[in-house]
Parts: C-alpha cells; sequence; structure tokens
DNA sequence: TTGAAAGCGCTAACAT
DNA sequence: ATGTTAGCGCTTTCAA
C-alpha cells in the first residue's frame, strides 16, 4: 500500500503510477513522453507531496547549485552588504549560498578553499584579511572556482575582485583639504592588513599631492573598531588641540571618533570635520551623517558572484585565465564635513538595510 | 598511472594502496585496521590531497549536516545579530549555514518550508514576518524539524523562540516616565506585522498602568526604516511641540527622529529624549548613544539554533512536544534619554560587530 | 516512447 | 582484519 516508510521518491511515483523510474525521472524533467504517461506521473507526483532528493541530484551531477562566501564575521556591515547582493545574484542563478564566517584565522580561511574538495558547493568567493604566500599555494590549487575579493599578487591565476581603497582615501582627504581642513588627523586599524595598508598609503599621498605637511604623530593605528576610534580621538585631541578634522578608516572608527567630539562639547563639521570610509549603513544613520567613501562593496558582491557563475556557466570559459576588476571608489558627501549638506539622501539608490520589522515577537 | 582523470576518490585511495575500497573507509573513519594497511591507505589518501565527498555521504547517511536560516533581508541589524549566533552553534555542531533571505515575501516563505522536501539541509530556521493559516498548514507538515523564531499559535506543533515585545515596550516606556516623561508619542511600524502590533500594546499597557493620558494622534505608524523615522518625527514635532519623548519601535526608526531632532535644533535627551527598539550595533554607535531594549537577538539566534539541534541529535526527543522559549527583554540605558549615561559600555557583552578590517583592498 | 541497468562516491552489512 | 556487495535517489545511456 505505498508509503514504503521515507519520505516518496521516483521509486513510489513509478509505483503508483505505474511506469518505470525512468519514465518518472523523464517526466519530471521535461523530457518527452506520452501525455498519458505525463499525466500519471504528474498526479501521483502530486498525490504523494513528492520533492526531489536534491543531494541525490548532486551526487548525480556533480554540482550542488550551492555557492559559498566566506569573510571574517558577518557582523561588520561590508560584509553586510556583499552578502545581501551575493545572495541575491546567486538566487536569481538558482544557487544557494553558504556562509562561512572565519572570524580572520588564517588557518581557518585555508580550511575553506581546501573544503571545496568536499564538493559541498561548487564555487567559494572568499574575503581573506591578509595574503600569507600559503593563501597563494592553496588557492591555485583549489578543487573549484574561487573569486577572490581582496587584493591578489598579478601572477597568481585566481580571479579576484578588488575596492581602490588608496584612490578612495586620497579623494575624502582631498575633500577634507577642500573644505578647508589644514590639520588632518588619520585613525585607522592594524597595519599589517591590507586596508591598514593602504588608506594609508592614500591618505599620505593626499597630503603630499596637497603640500600639506605630514605629523606622524597626528596618526593612530590600533582595530577597526568603535571603542578604539573613540579613544584614538581622545588621544589625537588631547595631544593636538588644534586639529579640524579626522580621516578614519571605516565607519565605525569614525563614528567612535564622533562620540569623541561630542562628549569634548565640540561640533561637528564646525570644529572638527569626520570623515569615514566604506559607506556603510551607520553613515547615514549617524549624526551629522557621516561623509564616507563607497568603495563599492555592493559592487564588489555583485562582480564576485557573476564571475564566479561565469566559471560555473560557460564550459568555454573554463580555462579562460584569471581576471582582475576593481571596484571605483565615490565620496559621498554628509554633514560630518559639510554643514550644507541635505539630509535626507539625495539619490535613490537602494538604501540597503532599511525596512525589516525588528523581527518577530 | 593512477589519476583517473577526476579528483581522487576511495576507488583511486585502495587502488593506491592496494587495499579495498571498504578498508580505505575503514580507516578513513578511524574503524579498526592493522597499522600496517591504516598506514597504506593514510599515505595513498595524503598523497592523492584526497577529501571525502560530502554529497556521497550525505545521500549514504540520510543528512547534510547543513542547517538553513530564512529571514526577510540579511541587511537588518536584527537579523545580522542571528545570523553570527547561529553560524557560531551550527559550527560548534559540525554544521554548515545555508542564509536564505524571503524579501518579507509569504510565497517565498512557504516555499523555503516545502524545500526542507529536497533534503538539502536537515532543519530549518524560520523568522516570518506574519504568520498566516497557510505557514501553520505547511509547518505542520514541514519534511523536517523547524524551529520558527517568532510567535506562533499554542497548539501549534512547532519548536519556537519568540522576544517578548509588549514587555520590552513598557520597559521603556517605563524608563521614560521615570525620568520625567509625560507626553510620550510613538513612532511605529506596519500595526499589521507582529512587532507593530506587539510594540504597541506594550505602549498602551504601559501608558495606563502609569496613568498617562493617550493621545491617538501622537501615534505613528508607517514603516520600520530611517527615513520613514524622520518624517514621522518631524511631523509629530509640527503638530504637538510640547513633545518630550519618542519612543520607537525600532532602532533604525530611533535614529530617524534622532536626526529630525536635532535638524530642529533641539537636544537629547534635555528637549527630547528617545528610546529605540532591538538594542542592535547602530544604537551604541549613535549620538548620543540611543537607549533601547534588547529583546535578545543574540539569545533567540542562539536558542533556536540549540533547539534545532536537540531535534537532529537526540533520537529520544524526536517525538517530544513543541517547545517555546521566550527571551526576556532588557532595557539598556544610553545617553539618549539619560544625560548622566556612561559613553561607553558599562559591561563587556560582546559588543557585536567591532573589529573586523573594512574588507579588502 | 519506454524499461532495464549502470553508476555518481560513499558506508555498512555480510562473508571470508 | 579484510574483501565483496548492496544500496542511498537520481539521471542517462542503451535496448527493445
Amino acid at each position: 500500500m505505498s508509503d514504503g516508510g521515507g519520505p516518496p521518491t521516483i521509486v513510489s511515483i513509478a509505483e503508483r503510477a505505474g511506469v518505470s523510474i525512468a519514465s518518472v525521472s523523464r517526466v519530471l524533467n521535461g523530457v518527452g513522453a506520452r501525455p498519458d504517461t505525463v499525466r500519471k506521473v504528474e498526479r501521483a507526483a502530486a498525490e504523494l507531496g513528492y520533492v526531489p532528493n536534491a543531494v541525490a541530484q548532486s551526487l548525480k551531477g556533480g554540482r550542488t547549485k550551492q555557492l559559498t562566501f566566506a569573510m571574517q564575521d558577518i557582523g561588520n556591515p561590508v560584509y553586510v552588504a556583499m552578502v545581501r547582493e551575493i545572495q541575491a545574484v546567486a538566487r536569481a542563478a538558482g544557487y544557494r549560498l553558504l556562509l562561512h564566517s572565519t572570524d580572520a584565522v588564517i588557518e581557518d580561511e585555508l580550511a575553506v578553499v581546501r573544503s571545496l574538495g568536499d564538493r559541498t558547493s561548487d564555487g567559494l568567493i572568499l574575503c581573506p584579511i591578509r595574503i600569507t604566500p600559503e593563501h597563494i599555494e592553496v588557492l591555485s590549487q583549489a578543487a573549484g572556482p574561487v573569486v577572490v575579493i581582496g587584493s591578489l599578487p598579478g601572477d597568481v591565476q585566481v580571479d579576484a575582485v578588488q575596492a581602490d581603497s588608496v584612490a578612495g582615501a586620497r579623494l575624502a582627504v582631498q575633500h577634507l583639504a577642500e573644505t578647508g581642513r589644514r590639520r588632518i588627523a588619520l585613525i585607522n586599524g592594524p597595519l599589517d592588513t591590507v586596508p591598514g595598508h593602504n588608506r594609508r598609503q592614500g591618505y599620505l599621498k593626499a597630503l603630499a599631492d596637497l603640500g600639506l605637511p605630514h605629523h606622524p604623530d597626528a596618526e593612530r593605528a590600533t582595530e577597526f573598531g568603535l571603542a578604539a576610534g573613540r579613544t584614538a580621538a581622545h588621544q589625537l585631541l588631547d595631544e593636538h588641540p588644534d586639529l579640524d578634522a579626522f580621516f578614519c578608516a571605516n565607519d565605525q572608527l569614525a563614528l567612535g571618533a564622533s562620540q569623541a567630539v561630542h562628549e569634548r562639547g565640540l561640533r561637528i563639521p564646525e570644529d572638527i570635520a569626520v570623515a569615514g570610509m566604506d559607506d556603510s549603513d551607520l553613515a547615514q544613520a549617524a549624526w551629522p551623517p557621516l561623509t564616507s567613501v563607497d568603495l563599492g562593496s555592493v559592487e564588489r558582491g555583485r562582480l564576485a558572484a557573476r564571475m564566479l557563475l561565469d566559471r560555473l556557466g560557460g564550459a568555454d570559459l573554463e580555462a579562460t585565465r584569471a581576471r582582475r576588476t576593481t571596484a571605483v571608489p565615490r565620496l559621498v558627501v554628509r554633514g560630518s564635513t559639510d554643514p550644507a549638506a541635505p539630509a535626507a539622501p539625495a539619490t535613490a539608490h537602494g538604501t540597503g538595510t532599511g525596512s525589516g520589522t525588528g523581527a518577530s515577537a
């Protein structure tokens, strides 16, 4: 009497419809079959509430229709923006998204790449914090296609999408100078990270271009976080009361710095201007809204996902050489540097975050 | 000459080691074998760079070691907190996490539940925006274990973890009253969502408890977003210049409202106090830092993940009746209601977001 | 058009 | 202790 224990399979359907499993498979996959057969099979499938076993399909087909995105911590707004976009692109192409937080542990990052060999996902998008020689080695012998979001040496044969932090930082510093600031401090994250290093380079270059002096003691580099930004700003203001701007290597540092400024009863931007980087959701929610450099998190996510899907899709592209793309940075001026900046976003451009409920209950 | 085309399998290893595939499997799974055999197999596996095919293991074992988390939009800070926690718990138990954004489309939510039948993941954590009769039906005949984060009718046999928005909202309103506010407006999201409805109930109850009058026109309910909060606050202040507090149904609304207050040259909290809900990362990054009610996003994530893993693990628990848990809300007082509140977090409690780099380049 | 059968890579009886 | 073999659920030749 049917219902042989577990969930329905093509066998149960075949029995019920009185045909072979091959016919069931054909009908289910829209391959030719006699109308009569089609009807019988579809009916049986519906009655049994059949859902194809994706695992079996994967084993047979050799692809799981899953992509993996690995970054250090999904709590960072930059990654959130990427995940959203990657998930959207993946989904549109019929892929599911597997999330992997590496907690910035190198060994874990390497493990993710190696785990491509377990065939759990068809491809990987990796956001490494640093690139070590081991990364290069593991990446070049990965068991499946990988797209790196970050900077890779030119000769490594792996697709990559990168931000242009150097140019981005210059945009921000130039803007500060153009709006009359002369004593611009840098609040940075660790210098031994790629973003930390590059953003500092941009800062230095901009100062040089602008003919502004560089005061090594007007720089702080600790962690990329709110508390670090606040502490650094307090220290800098203690030592250099005449500073007129903080350029911060990311938005969290910038908001921490802003808190310090407020705590001292100084005004933003009148007394001190503050600019951040990443243009995360935090920037527009702040007061005053934070001027920031959009390094294209969303765009990088989209590009990375597309590149990966390209590798998976076109058989001809398979052997193509590694591709490199760079997202162009864009300065977003808001009230933290320009008192006249409109409070509401000038253009609609998909605010991000936005309008969900507070979730449940 | 080994290397039979594709990636190494137990067959390649067996050939290379000169043993049967069964022995290979045993060694690889740590089942008894002669030291000699163990050595040969391990050596061959290492030389070939063997990685077990997880898909094949899943097909055989009937479980994928994958969990799915479905919510409307990963851009919402509340969900970010949950994902982080769920991922951590899942990972510790050897599970991977599949992310699914439903974009608040009901049909999509239902589809996720049904798709449990495809055996792609072993269990599902679902955050529905609303619960429709269809949800109930689909949920009760799900092909695998589901834990709902949200409110479910008591008789539905599905595990659920819920927040206590009503109590949470009361906490906030009581706090506002205790600190001297009497004319407390409500800025809310859609009333036909569970959070929108419940948070309003808490607001009304608190007013009643406190003997404060309820002015229906001191309420606004539009969307759960920054822009909506700003607009609503401006309208309310236009109509009721004497308001002394905004209670907002989530942090984003609260930050939007704060912007409006600032734009009008009013001071927070001296002229007007602002309180939000969810205690997302936005709250502590704001200026002044935002008083908010922690509805236990992290805790709910953790509990949901644990419940799900329980269902998957213990064979004996399998038939247990549905369990319900409610996270206890907690008021977090900051500068937006209390001028004396410390700027830095009083206790360490895992700041959340925090310290990642700005990601790449 | 349809059915029988092979096989994706693995685990677990079962037999030796 | 080790080898042989039967599937897990599906797709896809290959014959009929």
